[in-house]
RNA sequence: GGGCUGCUAGCUCAAUGGUAGAGCUGCGGACUCUUAAUCCGUAGGUUGUAGGUUCGAGUCCUACGCAGCCCA
């Protein structure tokens, strides 16, 4: 089916740099931005299929839920328009196992080199292979993120011929397959090179069979004893029929297969794929070449870049998708892949900064819709609201009262304080919809702490010793921390109030800014400057103790003075 | 060596060739007194550099620099 109507394709407009201008109010500003999906959703017409894949070879890295959260977004961008599309995601197992990745017994696998992926076993005894072994946790993840797009095997569509008028195809053209390499590509292909890899009948591997001729019925094949770098065949030469599961065709090929079969009219690729001569480039020029078809609607988007320590394996926490999902609520990991729009890079981490940023910017949302709510009149959702409508699971945005997540962080750090009274005492009345988000938040900021926190990121009491940090003390503060001491031995109650009264009181008796009175106390038990509600922290300390290390901070300062 | 993408406020990012904006940070103030909490106000820019096209350039063109990535 050739899509749209119109004489310019999506494409061609997208290419031409064309914008729907839609202005969401009638101020004149000339606001027409658009949210990155709309934008792409309004230039397509008609029925639209959209299609994504991902090979299981290993276990799925964050990036690569970039690509599904995109064409999860334009889909449901094209929904929202009353649009006719279907999303389809494809599980490409029929490829070569190729590498044996670092976590798997290298013993166990090694003799499955070069097999297809649905046909190794899985390195556990629950899945059934070892393509559904890591496609099914990543497809947990797809249900996590209310990403629902109709999944198929490409073994399924071999095995049960769906793909046959393909295959016959391009090696009934393998000439013409073999001049769009050369062209696009400059990859030479020898004369009798047929894009067919069959699967060894004797040894079962697929990636060191070379097709040399076709009948119409049958290829010739080899399976070369010097298959490639990492593989040898076997060196079996044999005719078998090239249909029903017996072979898979090159991936660019395939892919090109699928768009036929589905009728694909949109599909966007890492930009790894997108490269001038890339694989992209020659799929799309054998989908014109041969399937005498336009290619599916692209743009090439970003890849995820995960820099900093945190997240590096030595922690023991890495940046598979799964793990980021076993940390993230789903709105926010959605919101996290999605406010950036595709051609910009996403610096993915997870330290103190990034984290905080990530819910403060979703809570802001919440604010900004509770108040838009409260105020419509009628009409769509202002743009600057769209990306929290696409951060759903579902069709609506679930709303809540918000609780600062920097704050829950504190909290959950300050010894024997319960962080359900504290978030009482800050808070409005809640609910129970806002007390299953902030139990959900709760127990985010308690696995980041243990999993992703750096040690300068924790709020660490420290009790032993006097932190070093103490240094940056002045002689002002020192003569605060004397009287402070001084009144702090004869207050009526160790409790959080009178303790913080007394912080506020004493800094008002003499010549001292108030943030660096309270600034001298942070440091002289957390080594930081800033910390939590500072009298709620010294109740929680034995009164001995916190006098005893006010005075030892006031000699060691005083001594190093003179 | 060739190529792709990006470079905008201290930070994270917006902005059809038409007056460069937001959030956070910072600074100032308020909440019968607040300390990783809340609210209000405010500052902040030669859009990586140098040229070019244009009445007009963050946006288009050329070169260079930096960063990430792809290919050889």
């Amino acid at each position: 089916m050739e899509q749209g109507g119109s004489h310019l394709s999506a494409q061609e407009k997208w290419n031409n740099r064309l914008r729907v201008v839609q202005r969401s109010d009638n101020q004149g500003i000339g606001d027409c931005s658009m949210f990155w999906a709309d934008k792409i959703a309004g230039e397509m017409q008609g029925h639209q299929v959209i299609n994504d894949s991902k090979t299981p070879s290993g276990r799925v890295h964050i990036g690569s839920v970039r690509g599904v959260i995109i064409h999860d977004i334009i889909y449901r961008a094209l929904k929202r328009a009353n649009q006719p599309v279907k999303f389809i995601y494809g599980v490409d197992d029929y490829d070569a196992l190729d590498t044996i990745p670092k976590y798997l017994d290298s013993t166990k696998f090694s003799p499955y080199l070069g097999f297809p992926l649905c046909n190794v076993p899985s390195p556990d005894d629950l899945a059934s292979d070892y393509a559904n072994y890591f496609m099914d946790e990543f497809l947990e993840v797809f249900q996590y993120l209310g990403v629902t797009p109709e999944v198929y095997h490409v073994r399924d569509l071999y095995r049960k011929g769906r793909l046959n008028p393909f295959i016959d195809t391009f090696l009934q053209n393998a000439h013409l397959v073999r001049s769009v390499y050369k062209e696009v590509s400059k990859a030479d292909r020898p004369d009798n090179w047929y894009p067919f890899q069959v699967i060894c009948e004797q040894c079962g591997k697929i990636a060191t069979t070379v097709v040399t001729n076709y009948n119409g019925e049958e290829v010739f094949y080899h399976c070369k004893p010097d298959g490639n770098d990492w593989v040898n065949g076997c060196g079996y030469t044999g005719w078998v029929s090239p249909f029903n599961g017996n072979g898979k065709l090159p991936w660019k090929l395939e892919w090109v297969a699928k768009w036929g079969l589905f009728g694909v009219s949109v599909e966007l690729a890492g930009k790894d794929h997108s490269q001038k001569g890339g694989s992209r480039d020659v799929a799309n020029a054998l989908c014109r070449n041969i399937l005498k078809k336009k290619p599916p609607f692209h743009s090439p988007y970003e890849f995820i870049l995960v820099n900093g320590t945190k997240m590096s394996s030595s922690k023991g926490i890495g940046s598979s998708a799964k793990e980021i999902a076993d940390l993230l609520p789903p709105e926010l990991m959605r919101f996290l892949l999605l406010r950036t729009q595709p051609r910009s890079g996403i610096n993915f981490s997870l330290n103190y900064d990034a984290i905080v940023r990530l819910f403060r910017d979703y809570d802001g949302l919440i604010e900004k819709y509770h108040t838009w709510e409260a105020t419509r009149t009628d009409g769509d959702l202002p743009e600057e609201l769209l990306p929290l409508l696409y951060a759903q699971t579902g069709a609506t945005v679930e709303t809540y009262q918000p609780f600062d997540f920097s704050t829950l962080i504190s909290l959950e750090q300050i010894p024997h304080l319960q962080t359900h009274a504290e978030i009482v005492k800050r808070s409005k009345p809640l609910n129970e919809v806002d007390w299953k988000v902030l139990t959900g938040r709760i127990a985010v900021a308690r696995k980041w702490l243990a999993g992703y926190a750096d040690e300068d990121e924790k709020l660490v009491l420290q009790l032993d010793a006097i932190p070093e940090q103490v240094k940056e003390i002045s002689s002002i503060q020192v003569e605060y921390l004397k009287k402070l001491t001084g009144t702090l031995e004869f207050i009526p109650s160790w409790d959080s109030e009178t303790i913080q009264a007394t912080l506020f009181s004493t800094s008002k008796q003499m010549d001292i800014d108030q943030a660096a009175a309270f600034k001298a106390v942070y440091l002289s038990f957390l080594g930081k400057d800033r910390g939590p509600r500072c009298g709620a922290l010294l109740s929680y300390l034995d009164q001995d103790f916190v006098i005893a290390r006010l005075n030892a901070v006031i000699h060691l300062r005083i001594s190093e003075v003179i």
